[in-house]
DNA sequence: CTATGTATGTAATATCATAACACGTCAAGA
DNA sequence: TCTTGACGTGTTATGATATTACATACATAG
């Protein structure tokens, strides 16, 4: 039951991301997965903002706080978090964002606002059986979509 | 109305690669744009079969071929079929194919076999339409987005 | 404590993409 | 006719994204 609209709108987003990592450690948890240091840092930095951030983004930071400068340390922390369903990875963007409501079984479709870079899990089931049901007709059997939408969120149309 | 199965099945497809390019003559004459040497064979290369090309193979094709064997003009020439809606990106595979039915507005759902490689347009219409209303309960204006799956076409569905 | 699997660090390299500039062609318009 | 400007192409150089391979550290089970 993603909120569609919680990135765009006024929000207390301190408790919103302290509370997304507090179910990942239960996720991680549950699937016997280790929430390293690495791993965990790398989340938070994703949580900073309802944003997507790019690999070296996540890596710069990284390597002024002391962990390794190298381009797997990110790319394998990010990997971690996207299996572990805490983060996703935005193609149009090839960057990453972390999952506003992990735990939950969900395989959302995002919405990017081209101008304040805002990144939103919005709900795709509908959209998601459209697309299968599509697929079917073809004989065509789908295993993972992505649904990605550009445009202007609320906030950045107001403005213009 | 793009026929969602072409690509998996058994199909005369000379034909439809010739029909392709003789429609997409047609698409930039109408535009006023010019169809160069480079930019047909760019289009030629995408129709040889219904799968994706990365630049870099466009590119080495093109080498070959006694045109420029820099990124830069494997890059321009996709772009100006993208533009014209000739061929289309894949987001997921930093890749782009032929468009099968050029000249017809669409914006199609794009079934990427991830054993054999190949490619189908299928229609999007009513996923587009959930993703956008459901955008719009968030306030968000969808001005374009990207559907894609990655699953198993029937053919090789077959075979496992 | 020691073997095993897993995580991290690092170097090197592969892959994808763009900026900037030079040159050639062609078709207005002076 | 000559000039000019738009456009397309070629090339150099660089930037951005991602992976392979191998070494080291660390946790935990036996
Ligand atoms: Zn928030
Ligand atoms: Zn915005
Ligand atoms: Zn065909
Ligand atoms: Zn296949």
């Amino acid at each position: 039951m993603p909120d569609p609209d919680l990135a765009f709108a006024a929000h207390d987003h301190a408790h919103c991301a302290h509370d997304a990592l507090t179910r990942a450690e239960a996720v991680t948890a549950a699937a016997g997965a280790r929430m390293t240091p690495v791993r965990r840092r790398v989340l938070e930095i994703l949580l900073e903002e309802h944003k997507a951030l790019g690999a070296y983004d996540v890596l710069a930071r990284l390597a002024t706080e002391g962990f390794g400068n190298q381009p797997p340390v990110a790319y394998r922390a990010l990997e971690f978090l996207v299996e572990q369903g805490l983060a996703h990875r935005i193609q149009r963007l090839n960057a990453f964002t972390a999952c506003v409501h992990p735990g939950q079984d969900h395989a959302p479709a995002f919405l990017i606002c081209r101008t304040c870079h805002t990144v939103a899990e919005a709900e795709a089931t509908a959209a998601r059986a459209s697309l299968d049901a599509e697929a079917a007709r073809a004989g065509f059997q789908v295993e993972r979509s992505t649904i990605e939408a550009l445009g202007l969120c609320p906030n950045c149309r107001g403005q213009a």
